[in-house]
DNA sequence: TTAATATTGTTAAAAAATAAACTTTATAGG
DNA sequence: CCTATAAAGTTTATTTTTTAACAATATTAA
């Protein structure tokens, strides 16, 4: 297969990656399709289609080797080599993002925050130091940054989306409650409470109604 | 039209209520499908068609009214009244949520804070007070609190959800990178920070193999 | 070696979601 | 009042996604 991923199945990957992970830190050298579709509420056959269009995976009738599995997926999902990333707006949201632990082992690594807080600059957080809005397009070269990280309000979030966009940044991952404007070339995923937070609120409503 | 709204359309209503809302904030009276669709990546028909779902919306030939848009969507996703809300897992993380002004404004409001940290308990964040975990089941009763927010590590995750559904809590917002398992009348709505970053290194991947 | 079982791999059907095309309604200007 | 325009509302077609059914394959135990 391999030729053209279907964006349904590729927002399902990292899920995929996800569970397959936590099997093998807990000692499973095998796992079914249908271990999978029941811990993510899908369907074996969607897991099973799904992984048809990545490359061959070790297989068995015991399911899927845990270790190929996750392997084809990092493949799949170009998380094989990791990447350096910026963080812009070093507010509790930044910080907490900062100290978060799990991309670290994947090779994502925060190498740089940003923040125009005069307070903030020189200081460092988890090691990591931080720098003066000015000095981002030198900081991101120097450091090979390839992501950006948007934890800024939302004022300021396009101005600096459009900073690290100049920088020659290849992705986005936008914390602002806004749907910033970046050009074809660059990736942008957004990571947005308010609405995860009323879909579940309407989730609850559809709930009730069903009484 | 009204009888069952499509699940692709759920998601979006709260995208599309987030726009209206910043419209409506900088001013505008009126809203096209054209617009919205042109914000957020979507075609006009797709907009038309959700909205159709919902209750009338009043249009003119310059779109839709802001503020009756703003207030079908509100009425749709059931965000009239708010909720009481309480948060377990008093970590940097959820400390960046208690201090997240936005759902506050919609009458979403954190009304305890839950921990097993002995140095925690009786302290208060945001004049939020933070109790033991033995004394939720009495405190989400008290306080009338019907969402749980979960931002413990993952291996507390699923024991401190058995906790909020026992105490009768309608919805789980879950921010541990775990499939955690509920009720079928208990909502639940997942945060995952991994496998977002994941999909984004994807889409990077996919634009690099484009050049 | 063979039968039973569990699971993947594959194909085909069904359902859902999206997009396009067309009709109706509302506004603005002459 | 009429015409041009812009957008919503509606219908239809297309595409995508999901599900179900079945075939092929690997394992286990008798």
């Amino acid at each position: 297969m391999k030729k053209h991923i279907p964006t349904a199945t590729t927002k399902r990957l990292p899920l995929y990656h996800e569970y397959v992970s936590r099997m093998e830190s807990e000692g499973s050298k095998w796992v079914s399709s249908f271990m999978i579709a029941n811990a993510l509420g899908l369907t074996p056959s969607t897991i099973r289609q799904d992984l048809k269009h990545l490359d061959a995976i070790e297989s068995s009738s015991f399911g899927y080797s845990t270790k190929s599995l996750k392997k084809v997926l990092e493949n799949a999902l170009g998380v094989t080599t990791g990447a350096n990333m910026g963080l812009v707006g070093v507010g509790r949201l930044g910080q907490a993002i900062v100290h978060y632990r799990k991309f670290k082992e994947k090779g994502f690594v925060i190498k740089a925050l940003f923040d125009v807080k005069e307070a903030l600059i020189g200081k460092r957080i988890c090691n990591i130091p931080i720098y003066p809005l000015g000095r981002l397009p030198e900081i991101v070269k120097k450091k090979r940054i390839s992501i950006g990280i948007v934890t800024t309000p939302v004022e300021s979030a396009q101005y600096v989306t459009d900073l690290l966009v100049d920088a020659n940044i290849k992705g986005i991952w936008n914390f602002a409650p806004i749907n910033l404007r970046v050009p074809p070339n660059v990736a942008i995923e957004n990571v947005n409470l308010c609405p995860s937070l009323f879909l579940l609120a309407f989730r609850i409503k559809l709930l009730e109604e069903l009484l």
